[in-house]
DNA sequence: GCGATCTGTAACGTGATAGGTTACAGTGAG
DNA sequence: CTCACTGTAACCTATCACGTTACAGATCGC
């Protein structure tokens, strides 16, 4: 189990792909092919980066989806485990 | 970008976590917490597995969560990436 | 001050997904 | 035949990923 709660991926964007290229956010949701919007809410971290926006990411960006994609899921599972005890679940194997 | 359509991870479930202990379908919902018909749908690859499934799926099984969420990431994205070239997105850096 | 631009976000809608229950048909063991 | 297991269809609900439109606040040039 990790100790940290992992950053939500939107930040990073922010940090590592618009911050160093001067792009506003207007900006690159027009490249991304999305919506302010919804680039806004990734940003903020109140959406998640879908399969399809790692791709995106990665063409516009020149990155690897994978990586996107990896840190979701880092953070989906850090907030996963988190409620692991409430879970109703029987343990069948060591 | 990834040659191989990789396998849907309830196949590697079924191979790997029912059929070594013996287990039936029946069995392995009601210890998971979760409906029949949901780890049907999960084995016959016409569901996904969601965070709160992985976590699921290592407390029965005694497994990590995060090799289940990276198999369905990996399967995610080898899907989102054959429809790359559909997506509108300027590319913005190398 | 005034207009232009950027930003977050609320209010709506759509389509897809994850989950549930119930019910039915098919298979295989005994 | 009977029983357990299985896939799956029909139906419901809640949530999510997108979209458009519209508004308010910040910031900038002039």
């Amino acid at each position: 189990m990790r100790m940290h709660n992992p950053p939500h991926p939107g930040q990073v964007i922010k940090q590592l792909c618009l911050e160093p290229l001067g792009v506003s956010v207007t900006q690159a949701a027009q490249a991304l092919g999305i919506s302010r919007k919804t680039l806004s809410a990734i940003l903020n971290g109140r959406a998640r980066i879908s399969p399809e926006m790692a791709v995106r990411l990665s063409i516009a960006f020149g990155t690897s989806a994978e990586s996107w994609l990896n840190q979701q899921t880092q953070y989906d599972l850090w907030h996963a485990e988190q409620r692991r005890k409430q879970l109703q679940v029987t343990k069948l194997a060591v």
